[in-house]
DNA sequence: TTAAATTAGTTAGCCTAACTAACTATATAC
DNA sequence: GTATATAGTTAGTTAGGCTAACTAATTTAA
């Protein structure tokens, strides 16, 4: 067993367990992690159009039309036409920006517990290291 | 954005282009990755009954009926009789092991690729990060 | 200038990888 | 000896992706 091995092995044995625990957090919000990836985004980078929420999440636009349909019909996003009559902006509503900034105070604590007992040096290393992988294999 | 909700978007963005390399990875022996997560766990950890295999990954029982089903049908593994009537013990077939050293030499440099230009202390450092929040999550 | 190619988003239908509820068969506890 | 617990299965559901094929709008090029 590599050391790399190791590392990968560990990676996606923490997928499952995180996500069922973000899940349950995000429940009383009617959100899954996926769209709560959409709206983390919109409020982090401003409004964006279909292509570029599937870019920017390495998804597919049919993927990013549900997605958003979805966070339309529960009134957290809205679209715009944007700089052609083809493209449309996605941006927060005003109930939408309410919410991620109570969504994000819920998850601070959520976070924190998950990290706790590590040194805030490691966990930039680790996300650094994340960060060269997504470099590494998207070319 | 503190540094935790930063390391957590990251960890989720390199998911999908993780597992979709790795399935492609894995295409030739017709697997999938959570196939691919059974036999490197009775490779590394030995002969285990469904319910350990479910415990270990964090599924539910049904799911690893399903998986280890489909590795029988392949011929990778095969089961024993545990130690009483109920129990199944699963295990490698010869063919399995054979095929197991073979896939973890082809996916070696797959992920010293993905982990290209990450000294190996950060690596060592980013893999322990994810074990202490598995074991934070699992409580 | 109009025909071909490209781009943005949608629709329909599929797949992986999980889930829950309810079941059978066996084993254990009271 | 009956009630409870445990191992695995079956049936059906779901999230969260995918591809193929489409419409409408725009750009390129002949």
């Amino acid at each position: 067993m590599t050391i790399e091995q190791d590392f990968f092995n560990q990676y996606r044995l923490m997928y499952r367990p995180f996500i069922k625990q973000l899940n349950i957090q995000l429940e009383p919000y009617q959100l899954y992690s996926s769209q709560w990836a959409v709206l983390r985004f919109l409020n982090d980078k401003g409004p964006h159009s279909f292509v570029e929420i599937a870019n920017f999440m390495t998804i597919e636009k049919p993927s990013v039309t549900k997605l958003v349909h979805k966070l339309i019909e529960l009134g957290y996003v809205e679209t715009t036409t944007g700089k052609d009559k083809r493209e449309k902006l996605v941006h927060l509503s005003p109930y939408g920006e309410e919410l991620v900034q109570k969504i994000q105070l819920q998850l601070k604590s959520f976070f924190e517990q998950a990290l706790a007992g590590v040194p805030k040096q490691d966990i930039d290393i680790a996300t650094q290291v994340l960060a060269r992988i997504c470099m590494n294999i998207n070319q």
